[in-house]
DNA sequence: CCACAGGTTGACTGACCAGTCAATCGCCGT
DNA sequence: ACGGCGATTGACTGGTCAGTCAACCTGTGG
């Protein structure tokens, strides 16, 4: 049948992709040649155009692929009806599970894009803000039922929540945080506690 | 005197520097060519490679002359006998100042080089590093006095305080977040009352 | 068993650009 | 005036690489 050669020419998409990952995170897009790519794949190198219309891309395309379940998990999670607390956990969890799996995926995703927002990523700014806004919603709600203070804009405080996460995930990224199973783990609630309860010491002392 | 000659020189260098700041802050460093600089600068092609032994070596300039001081700064407020939100608040206060101050610089000085970690950072991850492990210090410190609490690593906590002041300054640079004066302003206090603070309801009632 | 439509190949091209260098300029001291 | 030296110029070179393309391979359907 002709679905087995479709799923075939899948297979080698697919292939390309995860080449491309394993290639970006070890040398960064910018150093990265298409032949690369072609070469960590064992595909010829006029095959990831048969594919990818551009070496562009293939980066768009592993990004997109990412964050738009990112974005997916933001929205289901605010609809739930959890304490704050447990949907940022539920957030933060999302991300450090998905460096947990796939490490230079994220890597990928967070260095070569979602940082490098001023070169590339500008393409897909629109994209990152809808998650920016998306956690904003969150907190707003939380606002609104008293959970969280309301002082504090819901636009900053989504960026500081944000931005610890993808700090902490840098960190692990170029090894400047320690990221055995247990700190992982941890740094879910880390992060969640910081935010929600702050560095203060509230200890009866 | 031979003085006006070098001192006229050390205008030129200057203003090559200025110009780089300019061209990588519009068009992000690896699209920058060295003629876009020379041209910014009003000087020939040449003159930057007289000042400068490569490009790269114009973002390591404009880079190191930033973070030195971000570094001195952040040493010289850990020695004050102050409240740590009072530190804390010191070193957010420089970043926004700085932003304030020359907001170009600062893109560059992120967008470039801290947020690009990968491709070119790596050659700064040391310095990069050493500011984490100085706020770190001012971290421990404070819990040592028992002014926040002992249960977070201060690694953890520094790698958030500094990861939602950087996500913040990437707003204002990509227009994500509002920046009139008033808002960098709050934005300094914003930081530091969430990270310490946190975010979680405490008024009676 | 043939023919055709993908899938697959990799040599080639055109553009781009960092970095070089030999020539020129112009200030300074004499 | 003039000789010298650092500052300044910009045309040129060498290497790199994204993207093209014409040829080839393979398996599927008739």
């Amino acid at each position: 049948m002709a679905a087995a050669r479709s799923s075939a020419a899948a297979e080698k998409r697919r292939a390309i992709l995860d080449a491309a990952v394993r290639v970006f995170a070890r040398q960064g897009f910018h150093t990265s040649r298409v032949s690369d790519i072609a070469d960590e794949a064992g595909v010829a190198y006029g095959l990831v155009y048969h594919y990818f219309r551009s070496k562009d891309e293939v980066l768009d395309t592993l990004f997109l692929e990412r964050w738009d379940v990112l974005l997916e998990t933001i929205r289901e999670v605010d609809q739930q009806d959890l304490p704050v607390r447990d949907k940022l956990g539920a957030i933060a969890g999302f991300i450090v599970d998905s460096y947990r799996h796939d490490p230079d995926l994220m890597k990928v995703v967070i260095v070569e894009v979602t940082r490098a927002a001023n070169t590339f990523g500008q393409t897909h700014l629109a994209k990152i803000r809808e998650a920016y806004a998306l956690i904003a919603v969150v907190v707003e709600h939380a606002q609104a039922r008293a959970e969280l203070r309301s002082d504090i804009a819901p636009q900053f405080a989504a960026m500081a929540f944000y931005g610890a996460i993808e700090q902490v995930l840098t960190g692990w990224i170029f090894d400047i945080l320690p990221q055995a199973p247990a700190d992982l783990e941890e740094a879910k609630r880390f992060v969640v506690e910081t935010i929600c309860g702050g560095l203060d010491d509230r200890s009866v002392g």
